[in-house]
DNA sequence: TCAATGTTTCAAACATCATTGAAACGTAGA
DNA sequence: TCTACGTTTCAATGATGTTTGAAACATTGA
């Protein structure tokens, strides 16, 4: 269960237009992630750059990394991104179911089924 | 449909505390939003530090304002904040549907049905 | 019209973040 | 062991964001 702190930190990460391209990259490449260098060329960052803002999200948890051979290879934290939309919307229900189901609704157009 | 000028903007005016604690308190709050001053005394910042930060999300969308005699009336934008979940997880699915299945079975169990 | 209330604007001070290039690090292959 | 490659660290710079208190603004009721 995500905290405020944690959300703030994750939110913040994304608030950002370099991180917010790395991270969306990362999802469309799948649970098989992306090396940096490729990484750097799809976001057209240095890679010093793409560095700082690689481990800004790993610090809050929206990506992880692990060293190949000589590249590191990155992948977004799927739980972790699930989690963040679990927080921002937890509440909003309370009563009012109303008031979130366009967001249900929408996501739920994103996936066929959930198995 | 959002583009990423706006989810950028959007993330990052989540990303910031207060600014959080604003968002989830309207949320929570429901259609009928809540005045500026109750806002303030619930987030506790003072009245000019939570203009700045409502203004803020004013601008990234994720609120609305309304005069109502002396107050001001603030309410979530629910619809941006779909929007912005939207965006998020848009590109996930890309032949890979378990991926984002969580995020799915998350939000539906926080909302009983959509109608 | 005056005073009180609720909120915003402004300017200043402070804190945090993003970008850059040079240097260092770890790994692989010759 | 040497060199090349991919990536990170570091220090410096410039740009943005946050907070504060005083002043201004809009609305209401006396």
């Amino acid at each position: 269960m995500m905290d405020e702190g944690q959300a703030v930190a994750a939110f913040a990460a994304l608030g950002q237009e370099h991180r917010l391209r790395i991270v969306r990259r990362l999802v469309t490449a799948g649970p098989d992630g992306l090396a940096a260098g490729l990484l750097a060329e799809a976001v057209g960052v240095s890679a010093t750059n793409l560095s700082f803002h690689l481990k800004e999200l790993s610090r809050a948890g929206l990506v992880t990394a692990q060293r190949e051979g000589r590249s590191i290879r990155y992948r977004a934290a799927y739980p972790d991104l699930s989690a963040l939309i679990q927080f921002l919307m937890r509440d909003c229900c309370q009563g009012r179911p109303e008031v979130c189901a366009p967001a249900v609704a929408a996501l739920s157009t994103c996936c066929p089924e959930p198995a």
